[in-house]
DNA sequence: ATAAGGCCCTGACCGC
DNA sequence: TGCGGTCAGGGCCTTA
């Protein structure tokens, strides 16, 4: 599932592979995964067009193009792209949706099993774009404006983490380390965060982006399905540095209580019961 | 404005 | 072996 860190090497891995090609053709093999534009429309935007950056914005992948246009992508659960020279044997992945032809004899891969990934061709990406909120690396995202994010909140810090509009780019692996790294209960309403959690919570959430982010990312599972791999099919290794994403019933890392798995906002989350103190718990996310 | 639930999808997994 | 049910989950949409 790529999250921030999974996206970022996406981009920087591409950039190299992507800058200066020439679309030369588009193949469409699942119309709904172009959410923007008709399968024609979309074609006729790309045909002939040169990317000239690869760029990431919360979890949306872009790639400008030279007639100011740009291509967003999100890859969603089990979206992957993957970069193949053009004369290799015919893909014949069943899972692969959009093909763009490019110059220098490449072929860029859109695989999605579950065909919940979407490309848009737009003429401003904040069409977009807009909506979402500060990215958690830069630092004009301070610890100021997370605790003025979740002020007032009575949904779970975790749930809230999750919202992209409060900051871009967290997904469910990312929010559960960096809540346990912060030592803050994942249930706690948003509302019952200090200044000084919030600061921890900062400092950690950016620790564990940027941790991951060295790591190429988190690769999950040993099956097919929603593993992220790099664009060459190199895996992620931050999956080996997870504290508690994945691992209930095991000790926690610090102090050696089991691992709890339970329910936020839909979403399964892991936490240590003991590092992370129960402050009060959320209305939506009571133990089971 | 916020919160909660449904929807999209498919494959893995479980129990019978 | 085979079948049906459940789960996973990001973002968007609808409903309270």
């Amino acid at each position: 599932m790529p999250e921030l860190p999974e996206v970022e090497n996406y981009a920087r891995d591409l950039k190299p592979l992507l800058v200066g090609r020439r679309i030369e053709a588009v193949d469409v093999h699942w119309p709904r995964a172009v959410a923007n534009l008709s399968v024609e429309e979309f074609r006729r935007g790309l045909l002939g067009r040169q990317i000239v950056n690869t760029d990431r914005r919360g979890k949306y992948l872009l790639f400008p193009l030279d007639n100011r246009w740009t291509l967003v992508l999100h890859l969603r659960m089990t979206g992957k792209l993957r970069l193949a020279p053009a004369n290799a044997e015919p893909d014949s992945d069943p899972y692969t949706r959009v093909v763009l032809r490019l110059s220098g004899g490449q072929v860029l891969l859109f695989r999605d099993q579950r065909k919940f990934g979407r490309f848009y061709l737009v003429e401003d990406p904040a069409q977009v774009l807009k909506g979402l909120g500060p990215e958690p690396l830069q630092d004009s995202f301070t610890p100021l404006d997370l605790f003025h994010a979740v002020q007032g909140r009575r949904a779970a810090i975790k749930a809230l983490l999750l919202d992209q509009h409060i900051v871009a780019g967290v997904g469910n692996i990312y929010a559960d380390e960096a809540l346990f790294l912060a030592g803050i209960d994942p249930r706690r309403p948003g509302a019952s965060l200090t200044l000084a959690d919030c600061s921890r919570l900062h400092t950690c959430l950016r620790q564990v982006l940027a941790e991951a982010i060295r790591e190429g990312g988190s690769t999950l599972g040993g099956s097919s399905l929603g593993n992220y791999q790099r664009p060459l099919g190199i895996p992620g290794r931050y999956q080996l540095r997870h504290r508690v994403y994945g691992r209930a019933g095991q000790p926690c890392p610090s102090c050696g209580t089991p691992i709890q798995r339970v329910k936020v906002a839909q979403r399964s989350t892991h936490f240590c019961p003991r590092c992370q103190l129960s402050g009060p718990v959320a209305s939506d996310g009571s133990p089971r």
